[in-house]
DNA sequence: TGTAGGCTCAAACAAGCGTTTGATTCAGCC
DNA sequence: GGCTGAATCAAACGCTTGTTTGAGCCTACA
């Protein structure tokens, strides 16, 4: 990450996708996010205006690239007439898991998206649900298309408990910790596979166990 | 919550749960606290030494009583003979639920949790985890006990799993919202009965689907 | 009555925060 | 050369943070 080859946009964006991760929205000061990007603290305001909407930023340089890929693979899933539930899931489980192994640096992202859903902060709330809420209505859909006994209630209380799971592990927040011997990839994609085996058999759970 | 009722330290460690629940550790300053405690801000340093550890002993308050609880409800579920897997699930489910719907001010203590797992507070994840890791291994071997065919593995990977949707579920972060017909105890209520359900089942899930 | 000690108080402390300022640099264009 | 406007810079802004200070209150015990 050179100072020539990237402009001072990218270094901010970059450094603060890092440091969010790491320490949180509020725990993340701009002193910290402009000396990793080696670039001067007024930069920040000068390029995004405040450092909520560099938050902002930081969300929507990843987030529309998800929410295609997302509805995308959905899409493929329905149309080639796989709605076998675990085509679904994977739809909604695998582009979190692609963006977690991009080479690109999208590693730290997946770790602040788990961040947003936990500070409670109500701007970036809405901001979320304003933008990518008809991603999670079109999974909804199509799940209750797959699986006709489920009532909508109990559609959606399952599609959280798949959310929660799904930032959770994938933040490191729980006790599983990657093994020496494991790439980061590796886990990830172990990862992936686990939750989608363990929702896919939790959604299809019957009226009375 | 009157000042001649209860003592000074009760009424920083009450306002502080409330506040910490609302806007995280990091997100809370102690005059806040103070301020809504309506005590001098001195008196956070005077009693509980700094904010670090104001934040432990909000933990410690709820902590120890929920996994007393957790461990004794497991213990009667594994000594009547009762491994069934929802008896195991429920014994770690059900006291969280039941401090959520405390009369006495437990309910924003779910919330407090939640928060921890967000901000990677380091030196708390320590406290957590040195003081109450035990009540998780427990449940780990009650759970391995009756699924004789699950690898530790998979079974730590479910455990982060449910702990996840817990979490997430308890504190309302999520997409379903309390209907307004419905009240927060009977709310609280059916999201541990679907939790119990969606997760028994997950951890039911064979090798190949 | 005197005094010791737990407790509370207003005030100040240094440090860190997000943001703003005004000067400076530097490329592109007339 | 002279000008323009975008980009960068060191420095400072006003404010909030967690913590500390030292004086004062008040109860309890001798």
């Amino acid at each position: 990450m050179s100072k020539a080859q990237f402009s001072t946009k990218e270094r901010i964006l970059d450094a603060a996708e890092t440091l969010f991760a790491q320490y949180g929205f509020g725990g993340t000061s701009l002193r910290q996010v402009t000396s990793q990007a080696d670039v001067n603290i007024a930069a920040v305001n000068y390029h995004f205006g405040s450092k909520e909407n560099l938050v902002n930023e930081v969300f929507r340089r990843r987030m529309d690239e998800m929410s295609a890929q997302r509805l995308s693979q959905l899409q493929t899933a329905v149309s080639t007439g796989k709605t076998h539930l675990d085509a679904i899931l994977a739809a909604f489980v695998e582009p979190a898991l692609a963006m977690a192994q991009d080479r690109h640096g999208g590693g730290a992202f997946i770790r602040v998206i788990a961040r947003a859903y936990a500070e409670k902060n109500d701007g970036l709330r809405r901001f979320l649900s304003e933008q990518y809420g008809h991603v999670l209505r079109e999974f909804a859909k199509a799940i209750s298309g797959c699986m006709p006994g489920l009532s909508k209630e109990e559609l959606y209380w399952r599609l959280d408990f798949l959310a929660g799971s799904l930032t959770y592990a994938m933040a490191d927040f729980g006790m599983i910790k990657r093994p020496v011997g494991v790439s980061e990839v590796e886990h990830r994609k172990r990862a992936a596979q686990e939750l989608i085996r363990f929702a896919s058999a939790g959604f299809k759970a019957g009226k009375l166990n």
